[in-house]
DNA sequence: TTGTAGGCGTTATCAT
DNA sequence: ATGATAACGCCTACAA
């Protein structure tokens, strides 16, 4: 009833040493047919689960993935809706590999004498690798973990030579975002960036950048207004857009939240959207095809980001340790109804 | 450089043994101020971390609480938002505690020589305390793991006397939605329900009889109409409602994800929400207050769920066994565009 | 106040 | 093909 099943037990009762049934459970060959068949059966019976602290203790593997993830103090973490759907993809992916993902939570775990490091924290769990998301890449305890002899992966942050980073296709993206627009005839196009400090905000506004350029529109500087991803800052740029001589008629934001916040005070200043301001968002967030109107934006296929940093990791552990530094996937432009053609359906 | 700090190091280069250093480290009384120092100092030099394996074999407590979540297959795991807030105060709670977060994912971890159960997984990584979301109540097998060893609470999941259960006060929150528009003048009030199986569903539900007779208002069968909390669901509630030869005027849809499916419906069908229709969402999720018309919604403090979790958790874990079987948490109706006054606003 | 030693549940290396 | 036995890193009686 009560505690659990050990392999010593097995032994006693199938009549043999622990080695063999280690053996026979670990599917060694050379291990009687009859005698695994045995053990195999009582194992079965008594629900028997090898522990995972003695396991680890002398592979030295977990079998667990580590999970930082953290997105400033402003905003809770795993308020951002991206997030979680890769979370789901890594779950899922892990899963199939058979593992499972330890969510850092404590601060100082082991006796809390110290303030521990993400090294220390993977170390204490000795997780077989760690997924990032929402780090600083420059912090000097983010680079010593990467450094060290933990697989690492970033998850839309870009930690170096010796991490794996996964992520979308930002600069395309962007760039899918101004050409829709530009084929919609509009001319003064404006964005709403991310958190600039970030691998994905940078890339977008690249991507902007390098769009309005190549279609041989002006440049403006008053036409980039820097938020943050989170709703609130895409309300600031667009009061910001619109106090503007010449406002944009339409609008990369880069993300869908913040494209949320921009419609909101774009209307709430008289504006329809899309009629008098067309507004592509960035991520296609679950909610963005119930908005309205309806979000024309730019996907992600969040689920596959996870996937993929669990491929890597996987990879790197289980296989070949140089890989492949770059994981990106393509996005998509999705056309719903915050936009449409300039001045209207014409001509 | 490589490998991690031992216990055994420190001893031999503090001049002790590993027993005076484990003493020191944990906090004995027994050890001279000054030793206790030196082997400090070391240890933070050396940036030493208990590891955790070793630790949880000898000591049977591993400082991991388990989370079970699972929301179906209709639907793709985590996708629900209400859940991620949960997670978000549950990562909070138990990393102030000390803990750390284990996610299941593998299906069939250990050896995979058998499909495992959820107490299998808990007894193989030791959690200390697990918590259950989204999980089938009769399932046997989760029936096993709440009547094991192993301390469970579940959120929006009743697992019997002897785990604890933390939810909301679903059954107000009907009630006050159900009041809310019958103060607007509503007599018509129809409801669309979460999944009827869940415990949320059926308290909601009950909130909603329970308001319709106090108020004395008729109750019609053909004003409940089931749904699964998704958005899809909603729509489809919505029409059959539409279809109806009275259709109500103010509808108590219990989920916010599906009062937008609700009311894209309503609208689809040429109905103004609020103008001809009032209804009211239950949650309040991040996006309840930027859709149009805002939501007006019930809240529940979901990230005090989580942390409400954890702390039930850690309590039976670390103190006493007993435990008040339930948490419930109050909820709050927040008043936004969704509802109006019956006819406008006159009078 | 400190050292010694046994044991937690597994794997893995030798013998046999 | 199987049985002893030594680790793995840590905690904790018990001895000194």
């Amino acid at each position: 009833m009560a505690g659990r099943t050990t392999i010593r037990e097995l032994a006693k009762l199938s009549g043999v040493s622990v080695g063999t049934v280690s053996r026979a459970l670990n599917g060694y060959p050379d291990v009687a047919r009859e005698t695994r068949a045995r053990i195999l059966r009582l194992a079965a019976e008594l629900e028997y689960t090898p522990g995972a602290a003695a396991r680890t203790l002398v592979t030295q593997r977990s079998h667990v993935i580590g999970v930082f993830l953290e997105t400033g103090c402003d905003h809770p973490d795993l308020q951002h809706p991206f997030f979680h759907e890769v979370m789901d993809g890594l779950k899922q992916a892990v899963g199939e590999g058979g593992y499972d993902l330890l969510l850092f939570a404590a601060e100082r775990p082991g006796n809390g004498f110290v303030d521990q490091t993400y090294l220390n924290r993977c170390r204490h769990h000795d997780v077989d690798g760690v997924v990032l998301m929402g780090v600083w890449s420059e912090d000097p305890e983010v680079r010593r973990l990467v450094r060290s002899e933990v697989p690492c992966v970033g998850v839309d942050v870009d930690l170096g030579a010796t991490a794996v980073l996964v992520g979308s296709d930002n600069v395309a993206g962007a760039r899918m975002a101004v050409e829709h627009l530009h084929r919609l005839g509009h001319r003064r196009i404006a964005t709403v960036t991310g958190l600039i400090e970030t691998r994905p905000g940078m890339d977008r506004l690249r991507g902007y950048r390098t769009a309005i350029q190549a279609l041989r529109l002006a440049y403006r500087d008053e036409y980039v207004v820097y938020g943050d991803y989170y709703v609130d800052s895409g309300s600031a740029a667009m009061a910001q857009l619109l106090a503007l001589e010449e406002p944009p008629t339409g609008l990369v934001v880069q993300s869908d939240l913040m494209a949320v916040g921009a419609i909101r005070t774009a209307t709430a200043a008289g504006l329809r959207v899309p009629d008098d301001l067309s507004v592509v968002g960035f991520d296609d967030m679950p909610m963005a095809a119930h908005m309205r109107p309806a979000l024309t934006t730019i996907r992600q296929d969040k689920a596959r980001l996870g996937r993929e940093a669990a491929a890597a990791l996987l990879r790197r552990i289980e296989r070949s340790p140089d890989q492949p530094p770059t994981v990106t996937l393509p996005v998509e432009l999705v056309v719903r109804g915050s936009t449409a053609p300039l001045g209207g359906i014409e001509s």
